[in-house]
DNA sequence: CGTTTTTTTGAGAGCGGTCAATGATGGTGG
DNA sequence: CCACCATCATTGACCGCTCTCAAAAAAACG
């Protein structure tokens, strides 16, 4: 229900270009292609053999696990330029899936195995993305123990700012049940959430979807 | 308040062996030392510059961060053959600390990088490690998202009975103030629940420390 | 313009937090 | 060995935040 493609890997609505090298980072290209999903579209699913080192370069996505209870935690959010799917594990313990419409640089492991074989410094690129992730995920941990619903929701506002900003503006790309299931909240609870920061003149709201930061001391 | 030692980077009360070879992992020997704390002591501290890589050889070890209010979020705990501090930055971002009396295994991250040039699976075998790291934070974090006090400790108790148990009894060896501010939880939340799953007949008490399972399906 | 999805708002209940006091435990010194 | 004290754990009463259930409003889509 929360996902209609949950069950059945979808054949992809993918382009597929017959690529050659890829940007993982911007000092490290290898050999890979692009992809594009839609939006709710899986890009892997949790149990499924880890094959690729995933890349955003359009768009955003959400890692997610199922909670047997039918609740989903997401555990992280992507965008453009971020790298995704490095847990060094032969199965993904969590699926990938497009927030929006996106698209995706994707390069085998294999590849990144020989890369690091001929380039020892490669090894230590990966570490370092590894261990960014990690940092970011205790952060978030941080941010998930016992806090307010205002401090969770103004946290998260100023992160996704930090990332994804022009100015004081923020266009997020994921839904309200999005930012709940990240938050550890309720999609009624972000709501009210949000209607409360704009009547408290911490931010304003143009829709849903962008958010202009009026006072960020507030939050 | 919470640790008399957290302002003053303490001498330790350390053995501090003259060390040649310890092992990070039973396939990774380095040139290291062994060194033991007091219950308590700080390993390193939040904001220090990361110069070693750590492995509980003994004794108990928490990591934990201080949110301004003066709470405490504990992002893991660590037990005999563990490794940690593998944060590939050049500062902490968060202190570790001695839950009991315990023998750590250090080795300097430049020893870590000679070995990594010289033998290029050592690289991924630290990847591996630190991508450890990354899948179990995110087990936690599940475990942070809205979740009953009851399901917590439940899940609680079975992870360390997956890492330190012997049959069906497990030594906790840390405070009731340490589980709950791993949790997200208060202390009282935390006591009132063990005591509900010990009059539900899940579990017995022996002691605050001793927990035996009754009913492993119960939690 | 109608239909579906997403978001907002409301009223009520429950879980866990807070404040406060009692009870158990462990270490220390007489 | 026991009395004492400090620390840790338990229990209780009450309250507030967030969840739940429910419905209306707004936005997205064809």
């Amino acid at each position: 229900m929360l996902t209609m493609n949950s069950a059945v890997r979808p054949v992809p609505a993918s382009t597929r270009s017959p690529g050659r090298l890829v940007a993982l980072t911007p000092s490290l290209e290898l050999p890979g292609f692009i992809m594009s999903f839609d939006r709710d579209e899986e890009i892997y699913g949790d149990g499924e053999s880890a094959d690729f080192i995933y890349r955003v370069v359009s768009g955003a996505v959400r890692i997610c696990r199922l909670i047997d209870d039918g609740r989903r935690q997401i555990s992280a959010f992507y965008l453009p330029g971020d790298v995704f799917g490095l847990e060094m594990d032969d199965t993904h313990s969590a699926s990938a899936e497009a927030v929006t419409t996106c698209a995706i640089a994707l390069v085998k492991r294999v590849a990144v195995q020989r890369a690091v074989a001929q380039d020892p410094s490669t090894a230590g690129k990966l570490w370092s993305l590894t261990s960014e992730q990690l940092r970011f995920t205790q952060d978030h941990l941080v941010m998930l123990g016992r806090r307010s619903a205002t401090e969770k929701v103004g946290r998260f506002l100023l992160s996704m700012a930090g990332r994804a900003s022009s100015g004081d503006t923020v266009s997020l790309a994921m839904s309200r049940l999005d930012i709940a299931d990240y938050l550890g909240l309720t999609i009624e609870t972000v709501s009210r959430t949000f209607t409360h920061l704009e009547r408290q003149g911490a931010i304003g709201l143009n829709g849903a979807r962008e958010v202009v930061f009026r006072n960020r001391a507030a939050l």
